[in-house]
DNA sequence: AATGCAATGTTAGCATCTCTAACATAAGTT
DNA sequence: AACTTATGTTAGAGATGCTAACATTGCATT
């Protein structure tokens, strides 16, 4: 019984007109759909000029209905990052993927990746790590950040032929993090214009790498 | 005639029980203390978080009278940024000078302060980086911030026994800068908290400044 | 199949914010 | 003393974040 209902619900769902979802009342996907509208307005406004109202127009929804689904604007913002906090780090396992384990190849890739996201998505960058203000609710966000950059650490430990993480790992690891990322916001708020930046960004890249975690190791 | 009310004035100003300048409709020196007060709250609620009605009350004025000194509340911001900038940069000189020219110490000097003011004035910091927006406003802000980054690879250049700036000293002081940077942002932000951060700053910078401008030239 | 509940929308409205317009007052000039 | 300019004020428009009260829908239980 509930199946074959089941089953004329797919039939309406999928042969029926689609009340194009936004026609019927329940939006049906109004969280999903939130949350996509807030990344792009991340995006082309900036975090700062993100605003609640914007993202409900662009959902064909009232200013009220957010709420139903985010505790509050923040909430929602802490959604684009978390799910640009996971992107970027899929990103980093699939770049470093062809390079063999240990090589200084792979401390390239993950700062590639890094600045390379940084660049792409700015907004969400920002959002990422200028969290400014409200203290402990990004607990899942520090999380997400601690595993990443312990991955981070982990390959380092791999270029010294470790299995482990030893303190010089852990140093090293945070000078490279350092670097790109700084890299990365002064690329982002436009400060390396003109003359300032290096021509060949990949060419810095692999500098920095020998000179922090040279090839023969 | 006119210094005769002159030191009327200056009579009435220094012997009066001072009409606290508030109690008087002309604040006499509301601009100064508008930008005072942003400062001040800039720091406390975080550059996002300003807000032009609050700098008001604490200025104790209207909401209008901002108005009259600045276009909107972007120039307001951007006043404070400026002022930031320069007191930057007036904290290296001064922090380099103990040194002698061409040394190392005096890079890390340089590394020192700008963390320094990072961690001391968060706000104002962000403020002066991360200018999300405003594309062409903040000419005379990239203006100061050129200059203080061409001071910085004049004093690479020196490390390097030259007068003026070759493309090499552009590069390592494009390191340095980066990583300084990176290094401020992390920290400000709480991404590291617990065992990511090295415990002794100052070895850290040593070390990377060891790296990148060696004392053997 | 009918009914009831929980989920998920909507409209109205409050408090706050930025910024403008019109008006008021102080200060300096002629 | 009268005029002008600078610098305040109050009133209000338009946008925003969020809440309260109400409406509609879907699902589950009967």
């Amino acid at each position: 019984m509930t199946s074959l209902t089941f089953f004329e619900k797919d039939w309406i769902m999928e042969n029926v007109k689609e009340p194009t979802r936004r026609e019927r009342y329940h939006h049906g996907d109004l969280r999903a759909q939130l949350i996509e509208a807030t990344q792009a307005l991340v995006e082309e406004k900036g975090p700062d000029n993100f605003s609640v109202s914007e993202a409900c127009r662009r959902a064909g929804v009232s200013t009220a209905a957010p709420y139903k689904h985010f505790k509050d604007k923040t909430e929602m913002l802490r959604e684009v990052a978390m799910a640009g906090m996971i992107r970027q780090s899929q990103q980093m396992v699939a770049e470093i993927a062809p390079h063999p384990e240990g090589s200084q190849a792979r401390i390239v890739a993950l700062g590639r990746v890094y600045i390379r996201f940084a660049t792409t998505e700015p907004g969400v960058f920002r959002l990422m790590f200028t969290w400014s203000g409200d203290e402990e609710a990004d607990e899942q966000l520090q999380t997400l950040g601690d595993q990443k950059f312990e991955f981070v650490q982990m390959e380092v430990a791999k270029c010294h032929g470790r299995t482990e993480i030893a303190d010089e790992d852990r140093q090293k690891a945070f000078l490279l993090w350092s670097f790109v990322h700084g890299l990365s916001f002064l690329t982002i708020d436009g400060k390396l214009a003109d003359n300032k930046m290096p021509n060949d960004l990949e060419h810095v890249l692999v500098e920095i790498a020998e000179r922090i975690v040279p090839e023969a190791s």
